[in-house]
DNA sequence: CTATGTGAATCGATTCACAGCC
DNA sequence: GGCTGTGAATCGATTCACATAG
């Protein structure tokens, strides 16, 4: 059902949800393909096809209500519920997802913060109190919790790792730049900073390239210039 | 030259970098296609593929050479010699990157920390002092800074974006919640950390999906288990 | 007349399979 | 024997073009 979405498809979806709200916000009741596709540089009908998998409430000569698309994408998101999130890593990184306001706006909650540094535990974060890594099984059980959020040093994130997975954690969102080792039934997804920071220096280095060939016009852009 | 390469094997240049990185630091001198394909989650023959698009340097029955692969990798990617790069932004975020030692290791160094509220500037900041927004074209052309790290609230994103292209920046590493309208000539990577958790978040629901159908086995797995 | 939904065509990326080299 | 490099085949995603609905 959901599964049947396409890979490409469903990593634009957070992007749509994005920008349907920011529509909304901005008094807009529909909105048209065109102009969905313009924010991310990308085309029409890619988005009606996109749309199209997710069942069909475009009104031709119309659009898409946003209100509409808005419940249709946090639903197929699972953001309609608030979802509970652990945070492991309390060192910059941490502090900064912990105080961080995006996650609570879009659905998710940080309901503990933990680290394995027993100097940290016990000491106050933000809301929140650090506790031992070790209360991880409980905690997870007691609040269903299925995600959490690594911020540990890239020496200590498998083994943390691990430990989530014992935990019951079904999902992992790794900012340590080491490509994790878990059971098949766990997901994972990687946010490498200096990755994206050398795709963007890789992405300069191209479009210079480029431009030496073919002299430049002055057009305004949008979206993710580096593929 | 290095515009042939596909897009998607661009993404993939550095992951093998890291991997080939980490292999040679536990003191292997070659790395086979499969290795570094089961890091990832890949196949050989993609990893070959992409290898063969750098040039071909693997050595039949051997695979490739660790220094020459990262020497080749890091060409490619522009960090070769140190990069410098601007950050804007001293918030909760911008504090954590500013002390975030992977950039610094892979090759990024950051010359100067800007901010538009006037409280902050001249404050210390890690190992900057914060300069004023104002002060950053001056900053740009002095010392040759041509990518920017964009660490401010969304509402001011666009806004800085601007300052920084006419600053004469090339590419922008944006964290705020916001698709930036820059000119074509300029290049920007969207880092949105609750797209992420969202994907996270669906990559779960996706899996146990699957796994109501097909009861599952108990093999590990590695890389990006959400596409 | 405007904008969706969708088959058909195109484009690009992955997988397969094997010849050639170490 | 082991592993690379690569054409051929397959797979998936994007673009095109148009019939259809408001």
């Amino acid at each position: 059902m959901i599964g049947s979405i396409p890979k490409a498809t469903a990593q634009r979806i957070s992007l749509y949800l994005r920008q349907a709200e920011m529509l909304r916000d901005q008094g807009q009741t529909t909105v048209a393909s065109e102009q969905l596709a313009a924010a991310f540089g990308l085309t029409a009908a890619q988005v009606r096809k996109d749309m199209a998998h997710f069942g069909q409430f475009g009104r031709p000569g119309v659009g898409y209500r946003c209100e509409e698309l808005i419940a249709q994408l946090r639903r197929i998101l699972g953001t309609d519920k608030v979802r509970s999130v652990a945070l492991v890593g309390c060192g910059n990184l941490g502090r900064a997802l912990a105080s961080y306001q995006g996650f609570e706006k879009r659905g998710f909650r940080i309901v503990a913060v933990f680290d394995s540094d027993l100097q940290k535990v016990g000491k106050q974060f933000g809301r929140h109190i650090v506790q031992d890594i070790v209360k991880l099984p409980f905690v997870c059980r007691r609040d269903s919790v299925h995600l959490a959020i690594l911020a540990v040093p890239a020496s200590a994130a498998q083994d943390v790792a691990e430990q989530l997975v014992r935990a019951g954690i079904q999902g992992i969102l790794n900012f340590a730049p080491v490509s994790l080792e878990v059971p098949a039934e766990v997901s994972v997804v990687n946010v490498a900073l200096s990755v994206e920071l050398e795709q963007l220096g890789l992405a300069v280095r191209l479009k210079q390239e480029l431009q030496h060939s073919k002299p430049a016009g002055d057009e305004r852009s949008r979206g993710p210039t580096a593929g």
